[in-house]
DNA sequence: TAGATTGTTAATCGATTAACAATC
DNA sequence: TAGATTGTTAATCGATTAACAATC
């Protein structure tokens, strides 16, 4: 359904623009402006002005974007306006942290599921959800209809894990272990490495003692 | 200390080679080449040459890379062959998950302080810490002698803490709130947002009921 | 109208890749 | 030696930005 030939990395700024945007509508403004959006994201407005553009036209010239026009059409291009279910693997203290974040149900995407292959585990509350056995993986995202799934295990595990997600004919994936997953090309993925940003920002620290 | 002109996008790739590195070394093996990183992590050969090529020889021709020895020289580089000091603000789910997180001290990220605002949190345990009253932040953060802050609270205070993170002298910030921060350019800072990589992702969807 | 801001083009800037001499 | 793989150059590719006509 989508266009062709939008570079990933504009698509991966759309979300930054719908976040600003929601964050100005709440504060009761109306109207913004590429220059707004771009001082308030540190992006260029010429760059706003081109991403948008991709899409479509959705500013006045003169008058700038109606923020809740501009609202309804990025949830429309991301296709955030419908609900999408999500699985959760691994029902640790970081899967604990992400059944409790209230992000993904404001914004529409459900965690449908929670799995964990510790019998200690299985069973157990985990916010409103019932852990389940992670052997019943396959059977629960078809049942379930469920698109997404995020991969909250120990390294070692991941990759294992990332097969049967993708097996069960999960879409997307994002990943919390510290590893590059091998998966077939039409899976979306993206990693999440604390540790790797860390490190990056540790290269332009001056040298000092701790 | 370090080498001009190296794009921040090279330096983002360093921790992956780092990382994939010492699963192979894991392994037991002690010889790698650019081929074989590449299909690792999904990267050129001559990408991770060129990467690689930026701070020095590392390789030996016909033979490729000895793995122990590139792993030291990419400490070296990004400054993570010493210890550095990590304060947390916020001691929900999202803290403690990441205080629970062993790939922290396993790098060299020694995580010595704990805060938060809750009067019914502060005193209490989070994994080794007790977590602090965040008005002591500034004196902690001097005391202890620590260089990088995670902000783990909700959207709406993210801003205000990091403006004492940067005040109180803190260089690097990993900001788990889903908000543009504003800081001086002198502070390094990275956002994981989860929400707008799912968001992102959904893009890609082919259009299907849920 | 005058002022402001869009959408878009062309120029610039920067990153990736192909190719190969050097050499282990 | 023959085969393999590096380090590096130059070409290619792609993303960002400057500039401005269009127009609200």
């Amino acid at each position: 359904m989508h266009l062709p030939n939008i570079p990933d990395i504009v698509v991966q700024r759309l979300p930054l623009y719908l976040r600003i945007l929601t964050i100005l509508r709440e504060q009761g403004q109306t109207i913004t402006s590429s220059q707004e959006l771009g001082t308030r994201l540190d992006i260029s407005p010429a760059q706003i002005r081109k991403d948008l553009s991709y899409f479509g036209e959705f500013g006045k010239q003169g008058m700038g974007y109606e923020i809740e026009f501009l609202i309804s059409q990025l949830k429309r291009i991301l296709q955030v306006n419908r609900k999408w279910n999500i699985a959760i693997v691994g029902a640790g203290a970081l899967g604990y942290a992400l059944v409790s974040h209230f992000g993904f149900e404001q914004w529409n995407f459900h965690i449908t599921a929670v799995f964990d292959k510790d019998p200690q585990r299985i069973g157990q509350r985990l916010g409103n959800l019932t852990v389940l056995d992670v052997t019943k993986l396959a059977e629960v995202i078809l049942e379930k209809n469920i698109q997404f799934g995020i991969i909250a295990v120990p390294t070692k595990e991941a990759q294992g894990v990332a097969e049967q997600l993708v097996t069960a004919g999960v879409r997307a994936i994002l990943n919390y272990a510290p590893v590059s997953l091998k998966i077939p090309k039409h899976v979306h993925c993206h990693s999440m490495d604390p540790v790797a940003l860390l490190q990056s920002m540790a290269y332009y620290q001056e040298t000092q003692d701790a």
